[in-house]
DNA sequence: AGCACGCCGACT
DNA sequence: GTCGGCGTGCTC
């Protein structure tokens, strides 16, 4: 008798026990079983002779789905250790990264196509077609370069195609077949040549390509405008030549993927070419699934989640912007993408490389203890584009009036009479940060969060950016009805509005999550600017990232000092990489480009080493910080985070949690609960409590012991819980 | 997580 | 007398 071990959707670090029917089915394979009262998918995880479970307890498999291909062993492999190290059941690790299509009970195969591919007959033919026939001379020669053209690429080749391929259909020069793809198939363009590298990105490739042939981590550290996406690209040029390689390429979540689409799809028009994003509805991800996985597609593009993508035949793994925080999922199974990328380079023996202008403070440290291969990218790819000058302008000493100060809208003023274009970056959306009652003080607050409500003036509400609950501006202070309400500070929408005032005549365009709302709201930003009919731009952080203006020649930052003092001990590491990236907005042509910053600290550190495009004086200095505190990289964490509608069964669970984890060992320190800034988020009242160890194997013993004794607790069913293993936010 | 069972309050 | 509240427990 054989027993399947079935991994299900369900919140238990179990695997469950069933009969097979004779099925045949094979690890990685879905199966369909009953489930108490439910009939439930599950992944078949291994074949054992044996089970625990007596006779008449064990259950049948209802359906085995064995048309489908398996999820690869190295999958398996890779989802089994994200599971342990993330200590999130096995179960819902699986199916929570499988396309949703293949979390319910219905078979699912890839659509078919025609292909029209030239015969035998046809191939010896084609020569005697007189030349005056051009269409149809044309047409079988493109197809006798590739191996099969379907509709759309026909139509590339010769808008009226279809009565042409019906004749040589007729003559027997060209056969159909079905094959099982779509939409990605190679394009029959030439692609665009390579430009030529200078010294350092040749040395970067030829250093990677010199250890390709195993696992090595390697960090790219290369300014904005150093030509990384190049070096990804030369890479891929080299390592996809084998007929079935395939490169796996993470991107952030932001708004550029299809630009960075394109740019691949143009130098690698023979490669099929598969984007995986959260924009994407179902059918296109579970396509994009099933031909990574049948190693049809060969370069992989795509966010957090594409890292469990399953591949045929994986030679490199690149993780672009790896600094990036949306590499860390915040729900479910806390994984940081760019770590699993780096086990799966390890479990799979191809390297990873890891490509920012700001890295990680914990790559840079690995980086610099020689566990990664370093490569430097110093000097811009384009000559004449220079690194912008960056200046303070030392807001203690000028009166601000309406949040920008007298030099800064000097500035923007000079590049508005000489045709140039100025961003001005504000991390703040809406009009005002607070609504504040000149008589008693009382500020808006939101009912679910701690938080103030934000000013929205054109809509005339009030909006929690944290929960998105909306209420209408009081006509009075519900506290002691004073009329006079002030919304105080400044948000995007309220510089739109000072900027409006100070020059009437400069056209002007507010980027937040607000204004871009609309689905083609950002493409039609870009190309807006690009026409240079905007003159300045106001925006948040989503400009801070990709685009590239060429007649933008001044950022203005406004007001970022309360990053610089925040309990948060990563906020300054993060405004650096920020600032880095918006300074990098200016002056990417000819023009040379300047950078001005607003700040009460000009002396502060971050400006010094910002002003001198210095990330490694600065890194240097944040990691002397993080090892006299002990900070990560220099220890390893772990987060509870537990949260309930009442505070009270949030309380009693974390004293529990608490007394469970003391004692356990001297490499490990369990600290008090404590609230996080944010007490209550969303309706529920929330404490977090903080494990800090020295080594990671350390952490891994105690949460391997802790965590099962956590989900035995009964407090534990009161309240909402969640471990989360190297925690970014807090 | 679902989905049952189970034991106490206000309704036709 | 029942409908239904959500506490408790189980799922191979």
């Amino acid at each position: 008798m054989t027993i399947l071990r079935v991994a299900l959707d369900v919140p238990l670090a179990t695997l469950f026990d069933y009969r097979d029917t004779g099925s045949g089915v094979a690890v990685g394979q879905r199966v369909l079983v009953p489930f108490g009262r439910r009939r439930v998918i599950g992944i078949v995880m291994a074949r054992v002779e044996s089970s625990e479970f007596s006779g008449p307890r064990l259950k049948s498999i209802e359906q085995a789905f064995v048309d489908e291909s398996p999820l690869p062993v190295a999958a398996i492999k890779l989802l089994k250790f994200c599971a342990s190290y993330y200590h999130h059941p096995i179960g819902q690790t699986l199916l929570s990264v499988l396309p949703s299509r293949l979390r319910v009970g219905e078979s699912v195969s890839l659509p078919t196509r025609t292909v029209y591919r030239m015969t035998a007959s046809g191939q010896a033919a084609a020569e005697t077609v007189p030349a005056r026939a051009s269409v149809k001379k044309k047409l079988l020669s493109v197809l006798q370069q590739t191996d099969g053209l379907d509709a759309a690429a026909l139509t590339n080749v010769a808008a009226g195609w279809r009565p042409l391929v019906r004749q040589l259909l007729k003559d027997g020069w060209i056969e159909t077949l079905e094959v099982e793809a779509g939409t990605i198939a190679a394009l029959p363009i030439a692609p665009v040549p390579a430009p030529c590298l200078n010294a350092e990105q040749k040395s970067c490739v030829d250093q990677i390509m010199a250890g390709a042939a195993g696992f090595r981590v390697w960090l790219l550290y290369g300014i904005t405008g150093s030509g990384k996406t190049e070096v990804y690209m030369r890479l891929l040029d080299s390592l996809l030549l084998g007929a079935d390689a395939q490169a796996l390429v993470l991107v952030p979540e932001i708004n550029l993927t299809p630009q960075l689409e394109a740019r691949f799809q143009l130098r690698f028009p023979h490669l099929a070419i598969v984007m995986l994003h959260s924009q994407m509805n179902e059918s296109e991800r579970l396509h994009g699934w099933l031909r990574a996985q049948n190693g049809e597609a060969r370069i992989i593009i795509g966010t957090r989640l594409s890292v469990f993508t399953p591949l045929a035949h994986p030679v490199i793994i690149i993780v672009d912007e790896e600094h990036d925080a949306s590499y860390k999922q915040q729900d479910g199974m806390r994984y940081s993408a760019r770590d699993v990328a780096i086990m799966r380079g390890k479990m799979g023996g191809v390297p990873v490389l890891l490509g920012s202008a700001t890295p990680s403070l914990e790559s840079w440290q690995n980086a610099e203890a020689g566990r990664y291969g370093l490569l430097r990218l110093g000097q811009r790819a384009v000559d004449s584009a220079a690194l912008p000058h960056i200046h303070c302008i030392d807001t203690r000493r000028l009166s601000i009036e309406d949040g920008v100060s007298a030099p800064l809208l000097e500035a923007i003023k000079q590049r508005f009479q000489r045709g140039e274009q100025s961003l001005l970056f504000i991390n703040r959306r809406g009009y005002s940060p607070v609504l504040l009652c000149s008589s008693c003080a009382w500020v808006a607050p939101c009912t679910r969060c701690s938080a103030r409500l934000v000013v929205h003036l054109r809509q005339r509400r009030l909006r929690c950016h944290h929960c998105g609950l909306e209420q209408h501006i009081p006509p009075q202070c519900p506290s002691c009805g004073n009329p006079d309400l002030h919304p105080t500070g400044h948000g995007t929408q309220r510089l739109e509005e000072v900027m409006a005032e100070r020059l009437p005549e400069a056209r002007i365009l507010r980027v937040d999550r607000d204004s871009m709302r609309r689905k083609d709201a950002i493409r039609d930003m870009t190309a807006q600017v690009h026409a240079n009919e905007v003159d300045i731009l106001i925006g948040t952080q989503m400009l801070a990232k990709g685009h590239d203006f060429p007649n933008l020649t001044l950022v203005g930052v406004v007001d970022t000092d309360s990053a610089l003092f925040s309990p948060d001990f990563r906020a300054a590491e993060r405004l650096f990489a920020q600032l880095m990236q918006v300074a990098g907005r200016a002056g990417r042509a000819e023009k040379p480009g300047e950078v001005l910053i607003q700040t009460n600290f000009p002396d502060h550190l971050l400006f010094q080493a910002l002003q001198k495009h210095d990330y490694a004086e600065y890194a240097a200095s944040l990691l002397e910080e993080r090892r006299l505190a002990h900070f990560p990289p220099y220890c390893h964490e772990a987060l509870l985070r537990a949260e309930a509608v009442e505070y009270e069964p949030v309380r009693s669970f974390m004293a529990r949690a608490q007394a469970a984890a003391s004692g356990f060992s001297e490499q490990v320190t369990v600290y008090d609960p404590i609230r996080p800034s944010m007490e209550r988020l969303k309706g529920m009242e929330r404490e977090h409590l903080l494990i800090q160890a020295n080594s990671r194997t350390s952490l891994q013993q105690f949460l391997q012991a802790w965590v099962p004794l956590l989900r035995g607790m009964p407090q534990a069913n009161r309240v909402r819980w969640s471990v989360d293993v190297d925690p970014l936010d807090y």
